[in-house]
RNA sequence: GCGCCUGUAGCUCAGCUGGAUAGAGCGUUGGACUCCGACUCCAAAGGUCGCAGAUUCGAAUUCUGUCAGGCGUACCA
């Protein structure tokens, strides 16, 4: 678990510390101030491979020129047994410092040794984080969204587990209320206009006009024939959303599978129902004195929740006034509770029954209004929403085709699904192109997804792979096997392009780390192609084969290496790193 | 109206906790294997960081205002 980025920077940190100290002694710097700043990596190499600010913040406090500081720090600075090589002053008063070999070796090292674990760190050991996603209405087949959506949420999953949580991969099947009657009335319609004729029924105005509902109703009236037309309506209805969610699941199932996407749980809607909990949830409101009736139904007092919390958080009445916040139904005047209500039973369950310190859902932006009243609610329920709770809203695909936006809704019946998706485009292409950063708004059009072949920097990526294992066997054959780090010289990877490499690979665990953060896991892509272009650079400038023994096998080592980070975040993405190509 | 997200090169996007001359890919133009995989590499051209103020040694980055686009604002889910 090392991460050799952080810890030189710690090392710079305490480096100029004791220079500080020795100046202070000395009397070239005044006593009593404490030096803090700073560590970053500059742009430019020719400003070194770390620079220090703490000259330039400590310049109040010393009433001296910046400059003159860090000289002054320089001066007094002792670098044997450290990694470092040089310091000078720089600019307005950066200190520069240049790495030696030891460093470029340990970094290796780290790579051999962890392998596969490459990267891993404990920055968020001892949580337990649950990561929702995808969770698509199983009354239909899923769409561009939901297949951005499920990048997103299992890379993110990945990331945050390497980033040391404890992560659990969740799909809720909503395969309860409104839209389950929908469906069942749909089918129905479509079940009887087979059996009595298309102008027998009419469909319902707010039904699901897919064709795949029809396929749906055929198969039943293939399996079962007519003999559910005689069945009491609401008999026949739930015998018909039973078929239909007994043959979608699986398929939704498959089709992630083939995504590339395994859950370690599928969680149902309809389970909350069946114990009673959404409504021990309403109740526990009402008791919190949370909840009020008006018109028949039961509402939840979102306003005066939200009002509260942005109190404490120093809005003025007059600004919360401006927001017109409106409350919300939890059980309508019919006696049905809401989406909304068995939503806030859901979340519920993962804070109180499972014990999760913290969830996080993907969800796309159409559904953000949905936020801060879910937040609210685990709020009124003592659950700290506020700080427990994360969405992750992923602004919406365009579909385009020929240039054009193709709408997707599943009542138009056109939509693409992620299935047709499949077929069309590579599992890696789409995996990695989705892999975006959550807030942007992005087009997808499939004339184009058809022709990334070359276009796609994934394949840059798995390019730079291949090159790797074929160069690796080649050498293998003529007898050029990569030795373990122990038995080579770092100081013989002197170029330029070999430490730029090296330093690279090194910042992985601080690169996944900030993604796990952010919760932006599309930098790994970043970060891959930037490994796949340092080592394309080196590899072009650098021969191996023909190099002198020691050289050799020290570039051949860097080689491998490079293919196993290659590999670790090509993992993480879902996409394969192919021997060759 | 109100709220959230987004405006950086022709296109797609990076830009860390404010740091040094704002970067990359694609596209365009020109170049590099008799040589470990040319699905590669090198170079050039291309910028009012939407606009206007403020904060400070220093702003694409922070704050305020403003313009443009997307989304939301249901007894739908």
């Amino acid at each position: 678990m090392a991460n050799l980025v952080e810890e030189a920077k710690s090392s710079v940190c305490a480096i100029i510390d004791a220079a500080y100290k020795k100046a202070a002694a000395a009397g070239e710097l005044p006593e009593g101030a404490s030096l803090t700043g700073t560590v970053e990596i500059p742009k430019d190499t020719a400003n070194g491979d770390f620079a220090a600010n703490h000259a330039m913040t400590g310049a109040k406090a010393l009433h001296m020129a910046p400059r003159k500081i860090a000289e002054a720090l320089i001066n007094n600075m002792e670098l044997s047994n450290t990694w470092f090589v040089s310091a000078e002053a720089a600019g307005p008063g950066f200190i520069n410092l240049r790495l030696g070999p030891k460093w470029y070796g340990d970094v290796l090292a780290a790579v051999e040794s962890e392998g596969g674990d490459y990267g891993r760190s404990a920055g968020l050991a001892g949580q337990k984080i649950m990561v929702e996603f995808v969770s698509a209405n199983p009354t239909g087949p899923m769409h561009m969204g939901n297949a951005r959506g499920g990048v997103l949420g299992d890379t993110l999953a990945e990331v945050l587990s390497r980033a040391g949580a404890e992560v659990q991969r969740e799909f809720y099947v909503n395969d309860a209320g409104n839209q389950i009657a929908k469906f069942a009335n749909s089918l129905e319609a479509r079940y009887l206009q087979i059996i009595n004729g298309e102008d027998s029924v009419e469909f319902p105005e707010d039904g699901y006009q897919g064709e795949d509902i029809k396929e749906l109703a055929r198969l039943y009236y293939e399996e079962k024939g007519d003999s559910a037309a005689t069945k009491l309506p609401a008999e026949r209805r739930d015998e018909l959303a039973k078929f239909g969610l007994d043959r979608n699941l699986p398929k939704m199932r498959a089709d992630l599978e083939r995504y590339k996407i395994s859950y370690d749980k599928w969680f149902y809607e309809s389970s909350l129902y069946d114990t009673g909990y959404v409504r021990e949830t309403v109740d526990k409101l009402t008791q919190l004195g949370r909840t009020y009736s008006k018109d028949g139904a039961i509402w939840l007092k979102t306003s005066e929740i939200i009002g509260e919390n942005l109190l404490k958080s120093g809005k003025t009445p007059q600004e919360i006034e401006k927001l017109e916040l409106k409350d919300d139904v939890l059980r309508r005047a019919n006696g049905f509770y809401t989406y909304f209500a068995s939503d806030i039973a859901y979340h519920r369950n993962k804070f109180e029954e499972r014990g999760f310190d913290r969830v996080i859902n993907v969800w796309g932006a159409d559904h953000h209004g949905h936020v801060a009243r879910i937040k609210c609610a685990m709020d009124a329920l003592g659950l700290d929403g506020e700080h427990r709770l994360d969405i992750v809203l992923m602004q919406l695909v365009n579909l385009m085709r020929d240039g054009e936006v193709v709408r997707m809704s599943k009542r138009t019946g056109k939509a693409i699904s992620l299935s047709d998706l499949l077929d069309e485009v590579p599992v890696d292409a789409v995996r990695w192109f989705f892999n975006t950063k959550p807030d942007t708004q992005m087009d997808f059009d499939l004339g184009l997804a058809v022709r990334q072949d070359s276009e796609n920097p994934v394949y840059y990526v798995q390019y730079a792979h291949a090159r790797i294992c074929s160069l690796l066997a080649n050498l293998a054959e003529e007898g050029h096997a990569a030795p373990s780090v122990s038995e080579l010289d770092p100081a013989l990877l002197a170029t330029e392009l070999e430490r730029e490499l090296i330093k690279q690979l090194a910042a992985l665990p601080d690169e996944l780390l900030r993604a796990a953060a952010a919760y932006d896991p599309s930098r790994v892509n970043r970060y891959v192609t930037e490994v796949a272009a340092r080592f394309h650079k080196f590899y072009n400038a650098c021969r191996i084969r023909d190099a002198e023994k020691g050289v050799l096998e020290a570039r051949l080592k860097l080689a491998e290496c490079t293919g196993s980070v290659i590999n670790v975040c090509l993992g993480i993405v879902g996409v394969t790193a192919p021997n060759k190509m």
